[in-house]
DNA sequence: TGCAAATTTATGTACATACATTTAATGTTG
DNA sequence: CAACATTAAATGTATGTACATAAATTTGCA
């Protein structure tokens, strides 16, 4: 559906304004969806996302500033949702022995297994960019690279 | 700068997870600015969108239910951004007569004159969309509404 | 060494999101 | 018309986001 349609706008002031809201609706749309995928699983999207990047390290431990670097939303508060991973027993905190400032992270047994399921139920191919042809793919990562060129 | 650079993530699963990623990272990108340039106002991102759609229906009121229907973000809580808005004396809430189940939402004149001052600022030029051509945006928006064809 | 600056994480506050539930008014139907 | 369903908005709760500040530790340098 075109965006005028999914949101009841006829008219845009320009297609700049057009583009920016296609781009900000669709990105939502497609959380959404990811979003409600993790639900039957009992995480968040965030906590998801946290706990791959564990996985990526393990066995060896991240620190908070180490997720905060490679999470998408750098401005979240990468703490807070360690929190609940933690209550969840998906993770666990030790203070760093080589920094007592820092905090090492590591996603345990239930954790991995965890991932395995989700990634065996397929959530994470929901996507709906599987929609696009490798030549879209292409075309799509080079404009918003653009878009993200000022400064 | 690539979105491999951008997070400091060189490989990914496939083009699929790329362009997922690249798109929920360069949404963000943009909301983020432009709710930097709101702040400067006293607004949200999302309290900006409401006054907007409240401009559109002036003088006519509008109720929470056509909110929601126009709101790019259909899940969020249109009644508590409407709070904020009547705190800051920005809209009026009055029964709707014909239903009294129904709430007619106004922008005030103090709002209609925010609106303008922010428009004159020039802050929501600020997107970075503009670095688009003409063609550039309507590829764009073709690839967005297809990735959201699925169903 | 000692002390200020920098680093690392945690916490506080305001706002927004997601979703379930509640409250009040209106429609519907036997 | 009474009982029940539906509709419209508000409220409750958990989580996340944005940003400022605090607390603890380490670093650097006079």
């Amino acid at each position: 559906m075109r965006i005028e349609d999914e949101i009841k706008q006829p008219i845009f002031k320009d297609e700049h304004q057009k583009a920016y809201i296609n781009l900000v609706y669709t990105a939502g749309w497609l959380q959404l969806r990811q979003a409600a995928a993790f639900k039957t699983f009992g995480l968040t999207l965030p906590q998801f996302n946290i706990l791959r990047i564990l996985r990526g390290q393990h066995p060896l431990p991240a620190t908070v500033a180490l997720l905060i670097e490679r999470m998408l939303d750098k401005t979240s508060n990468a703490s807070r949702i360690v929190d609940r991973l933690e209550e969840k027993k998906l993770v666990t905190r030790t203070v760093c022995p080589a920094n007592r400032r820092a905090v090492d992270i590591r996603i345990t047994k239930a954790g991995l297994d965890l991932l395995e399921r989700i990634e065996e139920a397929g959530v994470t191919q929901s996507s709906g960019v599987t929609q696009l042809n490798a030549t879209e793919l292409h075309q799509l990562n080079t404009l918003l690279d653009k878009i993200r060129s000022v400064e």
